[in-house]
DNA sequence: TATATTTGTAACCGTTCAGTTACATAAATA
DNA sequence: TATTTATGTAACTGAACGGTTACAAATATA
């Protein structure tokens, strides 16, 4: 199976976590308790994480507390960004085009 | 099935489309000889980027031109870039981590 | 008109994904 | 020591993924 930084963030409920995450290390029980799915499903999506190089967990007696590895993004980042003079080139105006899309999201209420 | 730009660049194959078509628009044909699979594959591959608003199709006789939409990676870039500052705080040289990076790539073949 | 080209798509297959419930284990606490 | 807490994981399920082959349809060309 594929287990890169891609892979990682394609999952909305994975992006969510990393969000969690960055805000500051939690224990796995901690995040689960954040989301409507089981226990189990949240460690699985951790495991990935892990696996992936986007989390690092470091157990302190039963607890076991997740810290995000932000710098393991850059790859996709840079891979996105080469595309960042196409859609410039593209974009009348790139800053319109950025309201337009926080407007979009608050209708959707989206945070993918 | 989800349908979205993470989900769009989230295979290895879908991205290498991509960055096929970032250089010129193509036909369906012209895409799929340039991969090991068959064109069904490809043109599955497609058809999912099109759903996710990452190309877009145009038809001229019986060929169908593909080409690459490129704003609509930048939610996908947006995300990510939330977390640039993260790293830029944990990396020494982030000048230097992208130099190791690069090695990395070259020495693997990825163009992931 | 007959043939070749470009494409779509249906049917199928094996694997992976994302979730569940149920149970096991190790550590902290009463 | 008995109980609670934090976690791992096995077994299962249904859906999605990524591929194939086979066939159909529309357009261009000889």
């Amino acid at each position: 199976m594929r287990r890169d930084v891609f892979q990682a963030i394609a999952d909305p409920l994975r992006r969510d976590i990393i969000s969690l995450l960055a805000k500051q290390p939690m224990t796995i029980n901690a995040v689960a308790k954040k989301f409507e799915v089981s226990r189990p499903a949240v460690s699985k999506h951790l495991k990935i994480l892990k696996e992936c190089g986007i989390i690092t967990i470091n157990q302190d007696g039963r607890e076991r507390f997740c810290q995000i590895e932000p710098k393991n993004l850059i790859p996709a980042f840079l891979w996105i960004e080469q595309y960042k003079t196409l859609w410039e080139e593209k974009l009348d105006s790139f800053e319109n085009y950025l309201l337009e899309l926080q407007t979009k999201n608050k209708n959707n209420d989206q945070n993918g």
